[in-house]
DNA sequence: ATTGACAGCCAAAACGTTTTGGTAAAATAT
DNA sequence: ATATTTTACCAAAACGTTTTGGCTGTCAAT
């Protein structure tokens, strides 16, 4: 069934039927809800290639999803395909075509946009895992590519992005671990080239100030790789020197294993007298003994949000917005409460 | 530049123009020849949605995710990324779409196949997590799309397939087991209604009668959840009644890791009077203390066989072939060798 | 010298929409 | 009663390709 044929059984011409459809104004009610009926009695829907054709709008988002560096992790995996299920749902109902591609390292990702932005001729970019400056931002500019970004850089100039509340998420943590009357708490981040890293630091620091607690500099380390191991070992010599921290929070799931590791190594019962509690670790979560208590956030809403942005952008009067994903903490068995004295 | 120009600028009409880049051979080489070279210096593509519209081939492969049941699970998903990961490197240098839906119950899974096949008009599908009787090879067969599993039916009826080597795998762990002089063997599987499990049944029972093993049907469980904690609790009741096991063989990620929980619970040293050897585990492997010996397969592989199948099906003299992933075993900490008495 | 086959090219139709630039009738304003 | 605006519709053009069904000239076979 094809519009032809649905105009002809409703003796309406093909302008009508498309822009009733389209939700035009210049169609009479009684007229537009006669030929939504037929159109789903007759199973009708646009065919999108030449929708697309006509209308010039083949709308494309383009995705480059890089395969080195922090993503080289099986683990993180997950979390971009929570954020690439969330982006489908909304591209899908919108007609509009993703265009994801692979990159196994800063070469084959250079060459990825340029794929996207001068073959597929991609005018629509969502960009993620921002550097604290990152030079993805003047490039997608300079050819007037409209972008969102999952993740901000240092300066927000003028562009639209989507991200976590990495502070936000800190200060909630901080919060939480203070209502269980915790005190002396650790942080265990990971290099802080990463803008989250840098942001969730930030959120330590002023939270303790905001508690009136103390910064104690031998509380906070960041480690450079994602081996549980190696934070392990970063983790159980800060326990050793400094027995009464009762709490750590760790910024990455790898680092939430070795904190679990350090704690069993050291005869710690963890939710007894020392908790844990991590970010995200969806995957790791079901995996230790007890359950990692932690804070989550709703990737896949991110990924819904950045494409609906970015759509926005044809809209005339867009401003560049911003959308930051409520923090949520799950408990599981990792936190204890500390009795006071 | 369109093909209206750059015909044009050749001097030739349109069609000559279309056939030459279309690999047309009713085009001299040397025509051809200039064609091409113009067609690069002008740096010309064809426009998609046109050429789709006209042709009436959409020249997109479509993927529905399924993000429930076993794949609900993040840990899963990550293998599903490898899978799209190596799809996508063949499908982005052959200029095709690629067209991924989610889809989060069966009804949603269902519309999603409809929509594919009747409004984008996709005419290429790569089906996924087969069951051992799978409904939907008979529906793209009745809508003559051709399509490529990943995984196998109980029946092979003709159709293209690329698959983990299920009964190879465990033939190769039970081989390296033997070879360590482990014989009290014991395999955790999960529900075989999943082919996957079935097969790797199989292969538990056929690698045992080879080398002479009676199967003893305490050796044997298989979980319906993936759940660890609920493996957990199998294997270490299964232990405690036959302590003589000194081989654990886990069909999943999750019941690697209660069979780690079990172990540990029981006093076993993992490694020393115990061994455990899991299927793939890219995620938890590192995360296992003593990380987890494996078996793995090329994901990314065979994502990339399963697209270059399913364009060749095009070809005239196609016939139905198959792939099969190679497995490897990773050596790591979990399995120890057993001094002959 | 005539015929047939073939190589190499092309004009026009087709693909199924959206959009443009209208028109006639109805409603409203003067 | 007339002029103006608004409402509701439509024919035709446009989108950029591919495909169909030619046509012309060349060359080998008769």
């Amino acid at each position: 069934m094809d519009i032809r044929n649905l105009s002809k059984k409703l003796g309406l011409s093909i302008t009508t039927v498309s822009r009733a459809l389209g939700g035009y104004s210049d169609v009479s009610n009684k007229t537009r809800n006669r030929v939504e009926k037929f159109a789903k009695k007759y199973n009708y829907s646009p065919n999108p290639n030449a929708s697309r054709l006509a209308s010039g709008k083949s709308n494309t988002v383009g995705f480059v999803v890089p395969l080195y560096g922090l993503n080289s992790n099986t683990l993180n995996q997950s979390s971009f395909f929570e954020f690439i299920a969330g982006m489908n749902n909304k591209l899908h109902s919108e007609n509009i075509q993703f265009s994801m591609m692979f990159a196994h390292n800063i070469d084959e990702e250079k060459q990825a946009y340029e794929k996207l932005i001068h073959i597929e001729k991609v005018k629509k970019i969502i960009l993620h895992n921002l550097k604290r400056n990152d030079p993805r931002i003047k490039m997608l500019n300079k050819y007037k590519i409209k972008f969102v970004t999952w993740g901000r850089t240092k300066d927000l100039k003028n562009y639209s992005w989507v991200d976590l509340d990495n502070e936000g998420s800190v200060n909630l943590i901080m919060k939480y671990l203070i209502k269980n009357n915790h005190k002396n708490i650790a942080y265990i981040n990971i290099i802080e080239n990463y803008n989250f890293a840098f942001q969730r630091r930030q959120g330590y620091l002023r939270s303790l100030k905001k508690h009136n607690i103390k910064f104690n500099k031998n509380y906070y380390i960041s480690v450079s790789t994602e081996e549980p191991q190696q934070s392990a070992d970063v983790i159980k010599k800060m326990l050793i020197k400094n027995p009464e921290i009762t709490a750590l929070i760790c910024s990455t799931e790898y680092s939430g294993v070795g904190a679990i590791k350090a704690c069993n190594d050291l005869g710690k019962i963890i939710g007894k007298n020392i908790s844990i509690i991590a970010f995200d670790g969806p995957v790791v979560e079901a995996l230790t003994n007890p359950s990692l208590t932690a804070v989550t956030h709703p990737r896949k809403e991110l990924g819904l949000k950045a494409i609906e942005m970015l759509l926005d952008m044809d809209k005339k009067n867009y401003k560049a917005r911003s959308f930051i994903a409520k923090p949520e903490i799950v408990e599981r068995g990792t936190v204890h409460y500390i009795e006071r004295v």
